[in-house]
Parts: C-alpha cells; structure tokens; sequence
DNA sequence: GAGTTAGTACGAAAATAATCGTATTAAAAA
DNA sequence: TTTTTAATACGATTATTTTCGTACTAACTC
C-alpha cells in the first residue's frame, strides 16, 4: 500500500464520501477550494488508477471512477506517520492537541466519551 | 508559516524533542530508520535555516541547532490539513480513528476524560 | 609542521509530483 | 449530416524535494 500524495488523497476522500464519481464530478467538488485545471484533475485520476488505487468503469463515455483502497487502512498509515514524524510518537498527544482545536459541540464530547468507555470494555 | 517537508518534519520533531543538536547528533538519529547520507541530511538543514524554521549557533565549528517553529502551530496545521484531506474535514473521527489505534492504558483514558471535562468547563 | 579527520558550503543531478496543452473521438445538438 | 461539445489519452514541461559529490577549511594527531 503506497502513500498516497497529497493530490491523490484530496481525490480519495470525495470518492470515499460519493462512493463513486466522474472526473468531472470530482473536478467541480476540488474547485471549489482549488484553482486547478480540469486535465490535471484527469491526469491524476488515471495516475491513481494505474496504481491501482481506484478502480473504473468504463462502459460508458464518462468513466466512473470508484475508490480501491481501504479508507481505515490509509488514514491509520497517515495517523501512524504524523504521530511519529510530529508527535514524537504519542497519539494521545495527538488526540488532544486535535481535541483542543477542534471546539465540539457537547454532543461530540458526549459521543467521544462514550467512545472511551467502549475502548475501556474491551480491554478487561 | 510554510508547511514543512516530510524530510523538515522529521528533523524539526526531533529538535523540538532535543531542544538542540548538531547536525551529527540528528543525523545519527535519522540513520536508525532511514538510510540518508551526512550531506543530505546537512543540506536539508541549511535549507530549514535559510528558510528561517531553526536558528544555529555558528560559535563552534559544529554549529548547533535550534528550533525556531511553533510547536504547537505546526502540529495543529498538520492536523489540520490531514482532517481536511483524509477525515471529510471531521475532527472527532480523526480523534476516534487515532484512539481505536493507540490501544491506550487505563491511566491515558482517565487522562484524555479529564482533558474532555476540562474542555466542556470553558464552554460555560 | 604535515597529514588526517570532521566539519560546512553549495551546485547540480535525480526523483517525485503537479500542471497543462494538444490530439483524438464519441455523443449530442443543430 | 454537419457542427459543436465534452470526454479521454498522454507527452512534455514545470515545480518541488531529496540526494549526493566535490571543494574548502578548521582542528586535531602524529
């Protein structure tokens, strides 16, 4: 499982999201916060799909791309990585520095709560 | 504040770590995992100095690092970012994600409740 | 003092990633 | 049927990051 680039993961995430979508789709969702061409966008689909991250359908004009990596997978390598390279390897560091910036709401922390207790359970 | 490399992030985490270092003392760190030669990993400092994330001490003949980066900033722009492009922009579930992963003890939950409780306090 | 060792400086190459222009063509519209 | 539109393919360029070789020199050793 290869790392995906910082390109390629923006793209992984809306097709995690939509499940499944054009190039077009997936232009007009990055545009809107990116200033990027529509071929660049093409190219980098068929980039991931020779890499065999997305898979395609090709039956029709408009090919359909759909995602081909595992969503938990990767974004563990990615947590994995960040925690190591900028956290001097403490997730618990991480989860609160992403906590304190995070300001949810009373339900989030209820729910991360429940979380924890839920984590505790397994443990005994 | 630019966004530092995969190859800054590593030596930055490590300063931030050691407070200060000699190019040898990071590079002997770095050749534990990764396999990188004296001269790359002194080029890639020079290069964090000129760009003004470290500042060194040319006293000595070896001179001595320092971080000149926000800790915290950098780590919170880091998350950030991961957030935006890995999570769907959802905090809690990169929180989720990270915890499910760290297996953490019973003293590190009781830490993060505390953490949690604290943060609720500052919402009234 | 001569030679060796261990540093820095720095240019340039190599590797990787992102961007875009152009050709081609299928489908839709006129 | 002709024209226009909208899609893919893909090479080539540009930008960025990483790597390394070489030159130079201060300090240490003999």
């Amino acid at each position: 499982m290869t790392k995906p680039t910082e390109s390629e993961l923006e793209i992984l995430a809306l097709l995690w999201e939509l499940k499944e979508a054009s190039v077009r789709q997936i232009h007009e969702r990055l545009a809107v916060t990116k200033d990027t061409g529509y071929t660049t966008t093409l190219k980098i689909m068929q980039i991931m799909h020779a890499k065999g991250m997305v898979t395609r359908d090709e039956q029709n004009r408009s090919h359909i791309y759909r995602p081909d990596t595992n969503q938990k997978e990767t974004q563990n390598s990615l947590l994995k990585n960040l925690v190591k390279t900028a956290f001097g390897g403490s997730a618990q560091n991480l989860v609160m520095q992403a906590l304190g910036q995070d300001n949810p709401s009373k339900e989030n922390l209820d729910e991360i709560r429940a979380f924890l207790d839920q984590l505790e359970q397994k443990k005994s």
